[in-house]
DNA sequence: GTGACTTCTTAGAATTTGCTTAGAATTTTG
DNA sequence: CAAAATTCTAAGCAAATTCTAAGAAGTCAC
């Protein structure tokens, strides 16, 4: 497990980061909102623990961006301040969970663990599909790479879908036909090399590394690299 | 936690706003009734307290306008005079409660808290819907956006609800026939299109920010630009 | 390398989906 | 019961998506 921990004093920082890595918890930090943001879009962390007053970025604000940016990483916010007011803004813009200032250590670690629990139930009961840097929300029909939105049609959508729950194997243009078109394949039909055109180029083509490969003669496959 | 005073003795003012700022309460004020007023439709506070006797526009006369205008925050009322007569008044024309000068500032401390608790345990008791700037009251079944008024037909109400309900995932039209209509959707009405109209004309429209998405081939959304 | 075959790419036609409006039907209200 | 408000239907228009088709490019076996 690997957390952020976004937060402007440095005593606060070292003594939380001290206690999570006794406890086999990786930590990364940010000592203000804006380098937090910058870093909590990686998308690489299981929980982002943030202060709610920073300079640079309010708490607040740093959930609302994250969220509209597409991230689904779990966000525990932690303030000195106890005003239900603040609770009830920052669950509002996305925040999963509220601490208030001053907490016990083993209190914080409960909830990182019950937050990250909660993710990880949600990647396996199937509601969000990884792969690669890929994010698949099937909630909000959405799919962020990398952090960035990408648009796709509802065809294109399945289509990426059956890929991803395929992702160990070569999937036959077949099959993609049965279970994406639900048709009988009909080779006088190109349309599933145009879809998978389409999908290539809002999928891999703004990104550096393809994910999207063609094996000669007998399908596609995702692959990382 | 924010409120607004007005009043028109900048002492007074001067004195609450330091005490209030120690509490972790944010502070605006106006010296009249009429920019009072201007300021508190925005919607935008916790608690507004308000002088009963200032120049412009009488304390009483404030609230009524406030309350004709749809505002729901809470008003709390000062004056010099303990006349129960203005008391009844005051609560009479919509004022949520009363104090008398010279009273104590932990007892308006109090009393603020009070105020702002009432208002939120309606919002934790699933009484009061929040989605962006739009307030939805169950209760009274009225619905606000930015301290405005909007008024909604019951069958527009039951559809904006069950958009707030669902505020994290996109919801098919199926979905919302079965929900809001409780009849199997049948593919040969456009009558969710039409609603879905309705709702933007009323809550979208006369604003900024546009709040119903729509996703293409799957459903809609709410969310905040 | 060449030929046969497969896949990629592109443009635009066809289709589907959603928006908007007006007015008819229904329900609610005074 | 009549007026007003609400709900629903229908139709034309606009926009987005899906699909077709045809030439270009790539792959493989010989």
């Amino acid at each position: 497990m690997k957390v952020l921990i976004i937060e402007d004093e440095v005593k606060v920082v070292h003594s939380l980061s001290k206690g999570l890595m006794e406890n086999d918890i990786a930590v990364d930090f940010a000592y203000d909102g804006q380098s937090g943001l910058a870093l909590a879009e990686s998308g690489s962390y299981d929980v982002i623990i943030s202060d709610i007053v920073m300079p640079r970025l309010h708490g607040i604000d740093l959930v609302k961006k994250l969220r509209e940016g597409g991230l689904q990483t779990p966000i525990l916010l932690i303030t000195a301040l106890s005003a239900t007011d603040d609770k009830v803004k920052g669950l509002d813009a996305g925040a999963d969970d509220y601490l208030v200032k001053p907490f016990e250590f083993r209190e914080l670690l409960a909830r990182i663990r019950a937050l990250s629990r909660r993710y990880h139930d949600k990647i396996k009961t199937g509601s969000i599909l990884l792969f690669a840097d890929v994010v698949m929300n099937l909630d909000s029909k959405s799919v962020h790479r990398s952090g960035k939105k990408i648009d796709l049609t509802p065809r294109e959508f399945a289509l990426l879908e059956y890929l991803i729950r395929n992702k160990t194997r070569v999937v036959s243009k077949q099959e993609i036909a049965e279970n994406v078109w639900q048709i009988n394949f009909d080779t006088n039909t190109n349309i599933i090399e145009v879809y998978i055109n389409y999908l290539r180029n809002k999928v891999d083509r703004p990104f550096d590394k393809k994910l999207v490969h063609t094996h000669f003669g007998v399908g596609y496959i995702l692959k990382d690299e």
